[in-house]
DNA sequence: CACAGAAGTGAAACATGTTCTACTTCTGGC
DNA sequence: GCCAGAAGTAGAACATGTTTCACTTCTGTG
């Protein structure tokens, strides 16, 4: 990545953790990055284009770092909830930015389409990592990447109610929990009546 | 309801539902409600606090349309499959609308901390009464209540999926019915382990 | 009716995202 | 070293959300 592409991120980063979306001002932006305004729209299509950029940032480091962990957990569910709370306490722990973050996801705007998809992706096959316990990439249309994509969409609604103050960080993490548990159980569940057999294996 | 509060609204919506949530512009929604932009600021807090109070609006005419409505189905999967995709299908006929109220929920302004509770409140109570297939109140910590919290987070996700150009209206449907199906197997799954008796009936 | 206070109004002012312009600097190929 | 074109820059200009101001109109109460 452009030095110049990285510092601009950097800033935003700063500027949305510590004051929030709207303290996300372009002209300082600029002027703390050292680059004219103009190099900024030269970048980036618009505001909301930073900080979805720095969302895919955020996630694909995320998913080197999981890559490369050791993730406690037997079994799928319990590396499930030990990820979903060490996910949520990080974005908990900068609350500002991580609303601005999921504001910009949310925002709709047809230039953030390619990087929405791409956090979208990423998150996926993160979820799907954890839950396995590797990372070789899989099928995408088997019970545990419905089960992936499912999960990703709790964590996100439960995370813009929290954001929202509908609620705190602590009952995230609860609600994906259940989330988990009832989807794995109920994946396993109607696996078993239809008849499984050692083709069609357990969640 | 304030009879220019309510012009207000509905300019707003019809010019978010023409053209997004960029053509509702006061100074034009202030003409076209035929008030002045003084007049928007004194009723509303800021740009979003409209959207919002237009997707209040929007909710509670959906709850009371299904308080009286007869709603198809056998048992509560059923119901619920049906009155998602009556709902998606609402929404997905006023795309620009819908991106531009769920925007707005998803902004965090905390002005709107009030109406997105409401909004929030309102859809659980919807998504419950649906699936008992009637609304007197109930506990609110049991588990169709877990049940109706989760669907809406996995609903609102697919939703925002669906208006970032994640997926088509029709997969925002297939994920709330997977879900529905997976999150009340196993819900039934892990209070039979359990040793449900007739204290605790099945979902 | 008279009045006090609330609500509404039109216009200006301001803040900030976005675009444009004229100019300068950098970079790669000859 | 020179040139062409890409990238960067400073700053103005513009669009729109938001605030403010001075003034007018409405509403309820005595």
């Amino acid at each position: 990545m452009d030095e110049r592409t990285e510092r601009i991120l950097m800033v935003a980063m700063e500027l949305a953790e510590r004051d929030g979306y709207d303290a996300v001002r372009l002209r300082d932006l600029a002027d703390q990055a050292g680059v004219a305004l103009a190099t900024v729209y030269r970048r980036f299509s618009c505001k909301e284009d930073i900080l979805a950029a720095a969302l895919d940032l955020q996630v694909s480091q995320m998913l080197e770092l999981m890559r490369d962990a050791e993730i406690p957990g037997e079994n799928g569910e319990a590396r499930l909830n030990w990820f979903f709370k060490a996910a949520t306490d990080a974005l908990a722990a900068r609350p500002k930015l991580s609303a601005a973050m999921l504001r910009t996801v949310a925002s709709g705007v047809p230039e953030l389409a390619e990087r929405v998809t791409r956090y979208h992706g990423q998150m996926i096959e993160i979820i799907l990592g954890v839950y396995r316990g590797h990372f070789q990439s899989s099928d995408p249309s088997g019970a545990e990447h419905t089960l992936a994509v499912l999960l990703q969409d709790v964590w996100f609604g439960a995370l813009v109610g929290w954001t929202g103050g509908l609620h705190n960080h602590e009952s995230v993490i609860e609600t994906v929990d259940t989330a988990t548990r009832l989807l794995i159980a109920g994946t396993n569940c109607l696996a078993e009546q239809s008849g499984a057999g050692p083709s069609d294996p357990r969640l």
